[in-house]
DNA sequence: ATGCCCTATTTTTTT
DNA sequence: AATAGGGCAT
């Protein structure tokens, strides 16, 4: 293989990163400056150059897409099969782990993955069996301390009781949970890479043996690292100093999920004579898109320190368009977007990106009517779906009897007369006697502590769990599923419920069938699991990408979170307001507003040709008006990059500071004259500045004492005059 | 067990 | 405004 094809394609600091000697190294790749290929073209070297067996390769991503992405690269890019090296995501990884060591991990071996619904559960029926007032312990808040504990590689049994009563509540719960995680077989996200963590380092053998399998460990986005999984790649590189991480600090949007930027400044000073290089050529925007991005992250501090830059011109400057209301900024998008369409350009070239996914409505809606194809990013993904669960939960409990998320999940779905006293009960007894649900179950049929109605429904389900056990017993896959989802009732209950909706969910039923006969094994891990495992914990882990259906050309709307990593020709971001984006949760907070900033510089980079910012003046938000000020961040790009867009002519700029342009001023003379001073119920008082249109498209431009200058529609405003 | 009404809530999300 | 979840009545 001819070797130039690794390091032609790389620019300068692209090929000092990949032909680096095998050392620690940190690459600050901004945004569009390939980052994924310099880890791609890394592996290779190391493969090719080096002669690194494939095998001795690690590289860890944060999700199944970018994971199936690099390897998909390597393959290409070497025409080799990447089956021998490790490359996954943190939770799959630490899966493998975990499978291949159960014994030493003190699991049992055939233990369940849990999603975030399941762990929810879990932890709302502890809170009911231990007697608290999930009012005043909100179940969500109650996993949110168990997840940031295990984030912490906190176990119970560290924490001290510092008599503080939430925590010391907290503990109780948190210990209980684990207990029963324990018994039933279970184990949660944040678990899987906690007790990763624990396996290789209470295990001196196993770490040495893993320490010398990979010679070389690459990470993608570090920057989202959290605690516990930096301390699992230092425990894998510690004193190997082979260490290989690609992140950008100025793309940190996940603090308030665990991740820590912090991890950056110790890898460097836990990794001695590590080497940084900076990867600051853009391919991917134009020079005005560029300028917006560096000035305005340039406001954060304790930055790496980064200015992106590109050969390509400087482009269209960017357009800002102050809407009335926030139907007027849908109207605003869904327009540009038909004239984008109409001169020849693809509607999958289109992003409109918001802060929040309520905002979406509104875009949706002037879609809709205006016949326009859209997607919509963020829904419930396939094996989230309500019936996909309730199938995989018979799936799960069949074959393991003792899983008491799936065993709460389906005991009385479909409804057979099991109620909330029998399952009181139940809890209370398994709470006691540390047993699992199906135990106690058992326990009360063995000891007739039910009444007959109960005892027989009881004795109903465990019957029909244990048969679809057997029957299942020499089955493919796929026709295990397909067996189960028939003989559970499920496919019943669906086909009974209101047409559309249970139409679709027996739909999803008979697609999780196919997928069951699709599931490949040969591509995950070959382990010694059984298929079906394999299969669970696959639905698990990778809840499915939901763009199955991308082949139509459609406007891509979503979230500025979920925009990370994508790039969109034409882009729109919307509702650029106080309160709203930076969100109001985040202005008194100096960090949460810096990671705000950060969502804006993302945001913004997504933009390749064209970007368009928009804020409404007024905005109906919790079923109130709302008049926000344009969000701080409008101020921080350099108007020399910046267009201002009125759909009408003659418009004032909303942003100066300055007194408006009384040059300009209308002479028309309609109820409000000019200089006339009026008051408005959220503004205060103000002197009309100018007025435009008629009828219900009369709009005044007030100069308001406290608030500055603002375009009002007289049809919605309420102005009165002074 | 189901359905209706009232109330509380309202960033961001992957695994 | 809209929605989700809990409580209560049937």
């Amino acid at each position: 293989m001819d070797v130039s094809s690794i390091i032609a394609p790389l620019n300068d600091a692209q090929r000092l990163a990949v032909s680096a000697p095998p050392q620690a190294m940190l690459v600050l790749a901004g945004a569009g400056s390939g980052k994924t290929r310099v880890l791609v073209h890394r592996i290779a070297w190391h493969i090719k150059i080096n002669h690194i067996s494939p095998q001795h390769i690690l590289a860890v991503t944060f999700t199944n897409k970018a994971a199936n992405e690099m390897r998909g690269r390597v393959e290409e890019l070497l025409e080799i099969s990447a089956r021998s090296m490790w490359i996954g995501t943190f939770h799959g990884l630490a899966h493998r782990l975990l499978r291949q060591h159960a014994k030493q991990a003190k699991l049992p071996d055939n233990f369940q993955v849990m999603d975030s619904d399941d762990q929810l559960r879990i932890v709302k029926r502890l809170l009911k069996a231990m007697n608290i007032d999930d009012s005043k312990w909100p179940p969500k808040q109650v996993q949110w301390f168990i997840n940031g504990q295990k984030e912490e590689g906190i176990r119970a049994r560290h924490m001290a009781d510092n008599g503080d009563f939430y925590q010391r509540q907290m503990l109780i719960v948190y210990k209980a949970y684990e207990e029963l995680c324990d018994r039933s077989g279970l184990v949660d996200f944040a678990e899987l890479l906690l007790r990763a963590h624990e396996l290789l380092r209470d295990n001196e053998d196993l770490l040495n043996f893993y320490r010398q399998r990979f010679q070389q460990v690459h990470v993608d986005e570090f920057q989202d690292t959290n605690t516990i999984q930096y301390a699992w790649l230092r425990l894998l590189t510690e004193g190997n100093n082979n260490l290989f991480v690609v992140g950008d600090d100025d793309q940190s949007i996940y603090g308030w999920r665990g991740a820590k930027i912090e991890n950056i400044f110790a890898f460097q000073k836990q990794y001695p004579g590590h080497q940084v290089v900076k990867l600051e050529q853009n391919y991917r925007s134009t020079g005005h898109i560029l300028k917006a991005a560096n000035t305005l992250i340039a406001n954060n501090d304790s930055r790496m320190g980064k200015e992106l830059w590109t050969e390509a011109g400087e482009g269209h400057a960017i357009s800002l368009y102050t809407a009335f209301n926030e139907q007027d900024e849908a109207y605003f998008v869904v327009e540009k977007i038909r004239q984008w369409v109409k001169d020849g350009g693809l509607r999958s070239d289109i992003a409109i990106l918001y802060r929040s996914n309520a905002q979406s409505r509104q875009f949706e809606e002037r879609l809709m009517t205006t016949g326009t194809p859209y997607r919509v990013y963020g829904g419930l993904r396939f094996f989230e779906r309500m019936e996909i669960k309730n199938a995989l939960a018979y799936l799960r409990l069949a074959s393991h009897h003792d899983d008491d998320a799936s065993f709460e999940r389906v005991v009385n779905t479909p409804t057979r007369g099991i109620g909330a006293k029998t399952m009181d009960d139940m809890r209370v007894l398994a709470r006691e006697q540390s047993l699992s649900m199906w135990q106690a179950a058992e326990c009360m049929l063995n000891e007739n502590r039910l009444p007959p109605r109960a005892s027989n429904a009881l004795k109903g389900f465990l019957q029909l769990i244990l048969q679809l056990g057997t029957d299942t017993q020499d089955l493919e896959l796929y026709e295990t599923v397909k067996l189960v989802v028939e003989k559970s009732g499920l496919i019943e209950l669906y086909k009974k419920e209101k047409q559309d909706k249970g139409e679709a969910r027996v739909e999803n039923l008979e697609e999780l069938v196919n997928a069951a006969r699709l599931f490949d094994v040969d591509n995950q891990t070959e382990e010694n699991i059984s298929e079906l495992d394999m299969f669970l914990t696959h639905a698990a882990l990778e809840a499915g990408d939901m763009q199955a259906d991308v082949d139509e050309d459609c406007v891509q709307l979503m979230t500025l979170h979920s925009a990370k990593g994508l790039e969109f020709k034409l882009v729109f971001m919307v509702g650029l307001e106080e309160g709203l984006f930076p969100s109001q949760q985040s202005t008194d907070d100096v960090g949460r507003l810096q990671e705000e900033r950060r969502l804006c510089y993302v945001g913004i980079t997504r933009a390749m040709e064209q970007l368009y910012l928009t804020h409404a003046e007024s905005r109906r938000l919790y079923g109130k008006d709302s008049y926000p000020r344009p969000s701080r961040f409008l101020k921080e790009i350099p108007p020399e990059s910046l267009q201002e867009i009125r759909m009408r002519a003659n418009i004032s700029r909303p942003l100066a500071n300055s007194n408006s342009d009384l040059g300009k001023m209308s002479t028309k003379t309609g109820k409000y004259r000019l200089g006339q001073s009026v008051k408005h119920e959220k503004f205060g008082e103000g002197v009309v500045l100018q007025t435009e249109g008629d009828g219900d498209q009369e709009r005044v431009q007030v100069n308001f004492r406290n608030a500055g200058i603002k375009w009002l529609m007289l049809a919605y405003a309420k102005l009165e005059i002074v």
